[in-house]
DNA sequence: GATTGTAAATGTGCATACAAGATGAGTTGT
DNA sequence: ACAACTCATCTTGTATGCACATTTACAATC
C-alpha cells in the first residue's frame, strides 16, 4: 500500500502549503521525486481530488485546488452542520479521560498562542478532529477531517495573515458545555464558534460578485458614466 | 474517462442489488465483463471504497460492503445532521419552480405507492437528493448523495421487506414548511422524518452483540450449562 | 502585424507485463 | 483419521509502454 504513503505525502505538502493552491501536479515529476511509478501517483491524486484538495481536469492533469469564495462558504456551512452534530452527540457522554485529553490539548493551544502562528492553527484544527473522533462515529469523523482539510486550504488562500486564531476560550466553553450535558447549548456554541472563525479569518462576505458593481465607483471617479 | 463509466456501472449494480452485500469483486472478472483493463476497474473500486459501498482489504481484494448495525446507525446519524442543514438552508429560499418540481415528484411517489415497492424506494431517495441539489451547495449535495447511497445498501441488508416506504405525507409537510420559511420547523420535520424511516425500516436496536448471550437460550434448551 | 495552420513536445488515459502475497489442493508424517 | 507442509494457482500490487489529447512554438499567409 505505497499508494497511501504517496497520498499522505501530497496531502501534507498541500496542507503545509509547500505546494501552493493552483500549482500544477504532473504525475511523472511527482513519481520521480517520490520514487514510485505514475500509477501510484495517479491513485493518490484521484483520492485527493475526491476530497477536494486537488482539481483534476480530463486530459489536462492535476493541480492543487483553488476553491472559489462560494465553494469556501459552502465548505464552512457543511462543516458547521457536521460539527453541530458532533457537539450534540458528545454532550453528556464525555468520559473523564476524554475531557482530560481535551483540556490538555487546549493548554497546548494556549502555550502556542502568541508563539507560533502556524502551530497555533494546526492545534486548533486538531482540537476539532479530536472531538469528532471521540464521537466514535467513524463516518462523521471522516467527514469532519475532510472538511477541516479543505478549510485549511481555504484559509491559506483567503485567510487574513494573523487573525485565524481559533479563540482558545471558546474551546474551553465548549468543553464545559459538553460536560454539563447541555446538547443544545453545546451545538449553539460550536455553531457560533465556527461562524466566528469565518468572520475573523475570512474575507468579508461580499455577496455581489458582479464586475459592473465593483467597477461602478471607478467609473464615477473618472467621470465616466455611472449608469 | 471510461473509469467513470465503470464506477457508475458498479455503483448502480450494487444499489440495485444485482451485486449483493458481501459478494466478492475480482478485478479481472469485472474487467472482462465490462471490456476494460484491471487498471480502470481498480480505479472504480477505489472510489467506491471511499464512498463506503465496497470494502477493500489489502492483498485480499474488494467486496460489496456489508455494514454492521453500528455503522448503519452512524450513517443514519450523519445523514440526519446533513439533511437538517439542507432543510435550514432551503427554508424560505425555495423558488416557485423548485417547489413545483418537488410537488410533481411527490405526486410520482404517490402514484408508485402501492404499485411498485422498488420504484417507491428509489423515488423516495431521489426526493432527498433533489432537496440537497437545490441548496446550490455542491459539497453538501455530494455528501447527501453519498450517505443516501449507503443508506440504500443498509436497508437492503437490514430493512424489513415492505415497511421502508418513506411516508409521502411527510414529504408534503416538509415542502410546506420550507415554503413558509420556518427553518426550525423544517429542520425538525426532516429530523423526525429520517428518524421515522430508521425505526420503520431498520431492525430494532439490539445493543448486545455478544455471541454468548445469543447462545444462552439454546444451551438451556439442550440441557447444557447456561452459566 | 495579426491570425491561422502545422508540427514537435509534453503529459495524460489506458492496457499489458511482471512481481509478490494469498488461497487451496494434494501429500506426507504421525 | 487428522494435522502440518509444499507446491500450484489465482489475485492483487506496481511498473512500464503505447496511443491519443493538449499545449506550445514556429512558420506561412493574408
Amino acid at each position: 500500500m505505497r499508494a497511501l504513503a504517496v497520498y499522505r505525502a501530497l496531502r501534507k505538502a498541500i496542507l503545509e502549503q509547500a505546494l501552493s493552491p493552483g500549482m500544477k501536479l504532473p504525475e511523472d515529476a511527482i513519481g520521480d521525486r517520490l520514487g514510485v511509478s505514475r500509477t501510484l501517483v495517479r491513485e493518490a491524486l484521484g483520492r485527493l481530488a475526491l476530497e477536494g484538495l486537488v482539481e483534476l481536469k480530463p486530459n489536462r492533469g492535476a493541480s492543487v485546488a483553488y476553491p472559489t469564495l462560494e465553494e469556501a462558504r459552502d465548505v464552512f456551512d457543511v462543516r458547521r452542520g457536521l460539527e453541530r452534530l458532533v457537539a450534540e452527540t458528545l454532550a453528556g457522554r464525555l468520559t473523564n479521560a476524554q475531557a482530560d485529553a481535551l483540556a490538555a490539548h487546549v493548554r497546548q493551544e494556549e502555550a502556542a498562542h502568541g508563539r507560533d502562528g502556524h502551530e497555533s492553527i494546526r492545534l486548533a484544527g486538531e482540537f476539532h478532529i479530536m472531538l469528532a473522533d471521540m464521537t466514535g462515529n467513524a463516518i462523521l469523523a471522516r467527514y469532519v477531517q475532510e472538511v477541516s482539510s479543505r478549510c485549511s486550504l481555504i484559509l491559506a488562500i483567503y485567510g487574513r495573515p494573523h487573525s485565524s486564531e481559533c479563540a482558545v476560550s471558546e474551546h474551553r466553553q465548549l468543553i464545559e458545555a459538553l460536560q454539563q450535558g447541555d446538547g443544545r447549548r453545546a451545538a449553539d456554541l460550536m455553531d457560533h464558534h465556527l461562524q466566528a472563525v469565518v468572520s475573523r479569518a475570512l474575507i468579508s462576505p461580499r455577496t455581489d460578485k458582479d464586475i459592473r458593481d465593483l467597477l461602478g465607483p471607478y467609473a464615477i471617479g473618472e467621470g465616466l458614466t455611472s449608469a
